[in-house]
DNA sequence: CGACGATAGTTAAGCACATAACCAATGTGT
DNA sequence: ACACATTGGTTATGTGCTTAACTATCGTCG
């Protein structure tokens, strides 16, 4: 690949980072979040209460970077840390009412976000998106040991239409 | 849209932007170089010697995040910033010889980023990937004030063939 | 048992970003 | 000419994220 595509494809992909999580932000900052914290608090709602480590396998951050959000989002009341019984080491992790209640506010936001990420003319290969960019991740993604690398692309994304 | 496939998208763009700033990041490392400081270095050979505002222009970041790049940068000895004759404001920025001899490594390692990047299965949208985010980029950016939206998916990134 | 590697979590330091507040120079209008 | 908004740049502060170093607990194995 010559240096032209790769260069507009890295840019891409920088910009779209930049750009998303701004967006996030702006959108999330009226609740009184920061970006990362909304996926921590939807990952709680999705599986219920956790141990940190899960939510950082969850997540796919560092458990020095859940040890602050979770920190911060305890003293905002939203979730509740609990040392776990069974391990002295391990603090399971849930959310308060008010974090539940917050997390049905961020789906709305999270709906909408992506309603306009992908709003406009290519309504296409919309449906694909997850599915490539969990790809593109999976190519890039280091410490994962390469497993189903191949038949990531068509698992759990095929819905039955293509039309959302 | 429902909250599934919202999440899914969502979920899909913060982790790609996760990865693959790790995995620059660790490309970036040997040559002593930090993410998004490789951004304002291939810009600076694409375009030439150019001001601190223009740059912030060009990389989509705000103006004090490019005064510590360059600041590092040029402790770096890889740029240098002499101040603008025309306006005494202005501080033009460019790069160094020792600044155009780590573009070319980092040229390549940008190359082998983005072929890692879209490596694997899917090589049919791939020639597409880069409008597609474009797209995306430009839906969920706010500053642009919504100018050619829809042009944008079709503009620069149909390149003759899509072999590459 | 007791030693010892793995695991859960925290702290410390560093980076790229962001916003807000500020300074200095430019330019424009009356 | 002079007031004044605009623009280029910096500083201060705060966030998420990272790696490295550290503690405390858990399991396992000799």
């Amino acid at each position: 690949m010559d240096f032209e595509h790769a260069n507009a494809l890295n840019q891409a992909i920088r910009l779209l980072s930049l750009r998303h999580r701004a967006r996030a932000a702006s959108l999330l900052a009226p609740l009184g979040l920061h970006t990362g914290q909304e996926a921590l608090l939807l990952e709680l709602d999705r599986t219920g209460p956790m141990i940190q480590a899960q939510l950082s396998e969850a997540l796919g951050c560092e458990p020095p970077s859940v040890t602050l959000m979770t920190r911060k989002l305890e003293a905002g009341g939203h979730i509740r840390r609990t040392p776990a019984p069974s391990d002295k080491r391990a603090s399971i992790v849930e959310l308060t009412d008010s974090g539940k209640a917050l997390v049905d506010q961020v789906k709305q936001l999270w709906c909408a976000l992506a309603e306009e990420t992908v709003g406009g003319p290519p309504a296409e290969t919309v449906a694909d998106l997850p599915g490539i960019l969990k790809t593109l991740t999976d190519n890039v993604d280091t410490k994962r040991p390469t497993t189903q690398a191949a038949p990531a692309r068509s698992s759990a994304v095929r819905s039955p239409t293509k039309t959302f």
